[in-house]
DNA sequence: TTGTAAGCGTTATCAT
DNA sequence: ATGATAACGCTTACAA
C-alpha cells in the first residue's frame, strides 16, 4: 500500500498524491480531497522510513533514562510525551539501568535510527562522556536533565537541588534537631553533590559546622540506607537528611527495627517525594521535584534545537522544588516549630 | 557518513562494504577487517531507515501500555527489553493513558514506522477493537498481555487472575472473616472480570453466597476505593478484596480515618503487590503478579511470530500469581489461622 | 495545478 | 571475491 497505488487508482502521479497528503498548497482542493478519501479507504499508512530517508531526518526523539520504574523518571517521560507527541515526534525510550555500557548502546541505536534529538539523564555509572561529546559535532541536539554533565554542549534542565536540600535542612533545624546527618549519593553526580552543598550551607548558616562521621556517601538504595543509618546513629545523630526517598525508606525501617521513634528520637527527611512517602507511617517529609515540568521543558528545549538546527547551544534551566512537610520531621513535643 | 564514503576511502564499491559490515560470507576476510576498521575510524553508523526501507521490515517493536508509571507495566517493559534488545530489536513505547483514542494514535504511529510487531495491554477505555483487528490481515504480529481481548488474532499472555483472587479470598475466609466485600474494576476488562469470578468461586465453595451490596464495580483509583469502602462497610462488610492496590490504599486510608482497625475490624486484600503494599502499616496483603516474566514471554512470543512471519496464531499463556500475606489480613485475635 | 525524474542509503540480484 | 545496477517509498526541484 504505497503512494503509487493510490496514484494508479486515481490515474494521477505519485507526486500529486504526495502533495495532497502532505497538505501542500500546490495541489487542487478537489484532488486533495479525492486522494485523502482514497488513502483512507485503501487503509494507507505513509512509510515514515522512506519519508525520513528522503528528508534526511526522522521524526523520532530518543530518550535515555537510568530507570523507567522510578516515579521521577516515568513522570519526566510523561512530561516529554505531552509536548513531543502533539508536535509530531515520537519517543524512543531506553533504559541505561545505571550502566555506562547500556547508555552507549542506547545512544548508538539512536544514531543508527537518525533520531532528530536526544534527551538523557546520565547513568550513575557514567564518568566518561565521549559518547555524548561527539553529538554536537554530528549536529544531533542533546538535552540533559536532572543528572547532567556541565561541559557538554546542549540544553540542561535541572532541579534546584541545592535549595531543596537547604530548605529541608533548615526545616530540620527549626524543628529542633541538633545533630543532623546526611546520607549522600554518589558525589560525582551533580544532583547529589548539590544536595550535599545545600546541607552544608544550612548547617554553616547557623554555625553548626559539620562532622565527618555524620556524612555517608554512595547511599542511594534502600539497603544502603539501612546500613548507613546505624553508623550515623552511633555517631550521635538525632536527624538525617537522605539524598533520596529510597535510602530514607531503608533508614526508617531500620530505625523502627531498633525501637527508636520517628520523629521524636530521630527525624527523617527524604528527597524526591516518591509516592510511598505520603503513605508511610510516619509519613515522610520530602523534597518534591516537578518531574512533569522538567519533562515539558526538556521537550521544548529539544524541539527548539531541532527546529533551529542548532546543536551547539549551552543553556541551563533550574526548576524549583518544594518541601513537603509531613510527620517524620515534626517532633510531637516540639515547641520551636 | 555513508557506506559509499567508506567505499571511496578504500577504493572499493558500496556493495562490498555492505557485505563486509553485515558479516556476509561472500567477502574476503582481509577486506572485511579493513572495512570494519575504517568504519570504526570514520565514526560510521549504519542508517537503519535506509536499511529497513530496502529490507521491507524494521527492527523496531512497538509497545502500548495504559500507564508507564504503574509498577506492573514498567516492570513488564523491563522484561520485554531484556529479551528484545539482545535479539537486535528496539522498543518504541507508547502510553495510551487509558484512552482509546491515544491507543489508536499510537498504533497508527507504529504502522507508519513499519514496526515488526506490536505488544499491547488495552486501555480501560477501549471497547472497539477494529484498530487491532486489521493487524493480522496486514501481517503485523500482535501480542496482548494482561488486559486482552480474546477473539483477536495473536498471542496472549495473562496473569492467573482467577486463581489469584480465589486464593486471596480463601485466605480471608481462613483468617476468620465472615462478610467479604469486593471492590471490583471495570468488568469489560478480562482482568477484573476474572478476579470477580475468583472471588465468587471462593465464596460459593463454602456456601457463603453473595450479596449485591457487597460488590462495587469500576473501583480502580485510590479515590474510588475510599468512596466505595464506606458503602460496603455500611452493608456490613468485615473484609474487602480490592481488585487493585490503589483502591486498597484508598480504602485503608478511609478505614483508618473512620477509626476502625485493620485487620481486627476489617481485613483488606489487594492485587498487584505495588511497592507501597509492603511499606504501609499495616502492610497490605496482596497478590503478586510476575510482571517481568510476563514481559519475557510477551517478547519471546512476538519474536517468534516475527521470525515465522505468522501473525495469525492464537495462543494464550497463563502466568501464575502468588499471594503475599501481610498484616492487613491477619487478625491479632485470630485463632483459625 | 500537475507531471517528470532524480536521489536519500541500503541491500539483493545478477554478472564478472 | 567483487562490481554494477536496480529497487525499497517517498519528496522535491524543475519542467510543462
Amino acid at each position: 500500500m504505497t503512494i503509487s497505488d493510490i496514484a494508479k487508482e486515481l490515474g494521477i502521479t505519485p507526486s500529486t498524491v504526495s502533495r495532497a497528503l502532505s497538505n501542500s498548497t500546490r495541489v487542487n482542493e478537489k484532488t486533495r480531497l479525492k486522494v485523502q478519501l482514497v488513502a483512507q479507504r485503501m487503509g494507507y499508512h505513509p512509510n515514515v522510513m522512506a519519508s525520513s530517508l528522503r528528508k534526511g531526518t526522522s521524526g523520532t526523539i530518543g530518550m535515555i533514562v537510568p530507570r523507567i520504574n522510578r516515579h521521577f523518571f516515568s513522570n519526566v517521560i510523561c512530561g516529554v510525551e505531552r509536548i513531543v507527541n502533539p508536535a509530531g515526534f515520537n519517543l524512543l525510550i531506553y533504559q541505561s539501568d545505571e550502566q555506562h555500557d547500556k547508555e552507549v548502546l542506547g545512544l548508538q541505536t539512536f544514531l543508527k535510527n537518525r533520531v532528530a534529538g536526544i534527551i538523557i539523564s546520565l547513568a550513575s555509572d557514567t564518568d566518561d562522556y565521549s559518547h555524548l561529546q561527539q553529538l554536537s559535532g554530528m549536529g544531533v541536539p542533546l538535552v540533559q536533565f536532572d543528572r547532567v554533565k556541565d561541559d557538554l554542549q546542549g540544553a540542561k534542565i535541572v532541579n534546584d537541588n541545592f535549595n531543596g536540600a537547604y530548605l529541608g535542612v533548615k526545616h530540620l533545624i527549626k524543628s529542633g534537631y541538633k545533630r543532623i546527618a546526611h546520607l549522600a549519593g554518589a558525589l560525582h553526580l551533580n544532583v547529589y553533590n548539590e544536595r550535599l552543598n545545600g546541607y552544608l550551607a544550612a548547617l554553616k548558616e547557623i554555625g553548626m559546622g559539620y562532622d565527618d562521621r555524620m556524612i555517608v556517601t554512595n547511599v542511594i538504595t534502600r539497603d544502603a540506607g539501612a546500613d548507613a543509618i546505624t553508623k550515623v546513629i552511633d555517631a550521635g545523630a538525632d536527624a538525617v537528611f537522605c539524598a533520596g526517598d529510597y535510602s530514607a525508606l531503608g533508614a526508617m525501617l531500620e530505625i523502627k527495627k531498633r525501637g527508636l521513634i520517628i520523629p521524636d528520637n530521630i527525624g527523617v527527611l527524604g528527597f524526591a517525594n516518591e509516592p510511598f512517602a505520603e503513605i508511610m507511617s510516619p509519613a515522610l517529609t520530602s523534597v518534591e521535584q516537578n518531574a512533569f515540568e522538567i519533562g515539558n521543558r526538556a521537550a521544548q528545549a529539544i524541539i527548539q534545537m531541532i527546529e533551529k538546527k542548532d546543536a551547539t547551544i549551552n543553556t541551563e534551566e533550574v526548576v524549583p522544588v518544594r518541601l513537603i512537610v509531613r510527620e517524620s520531621t515534626i517532633k510531637n513535643n516540639c515547641l520551636t516549630f
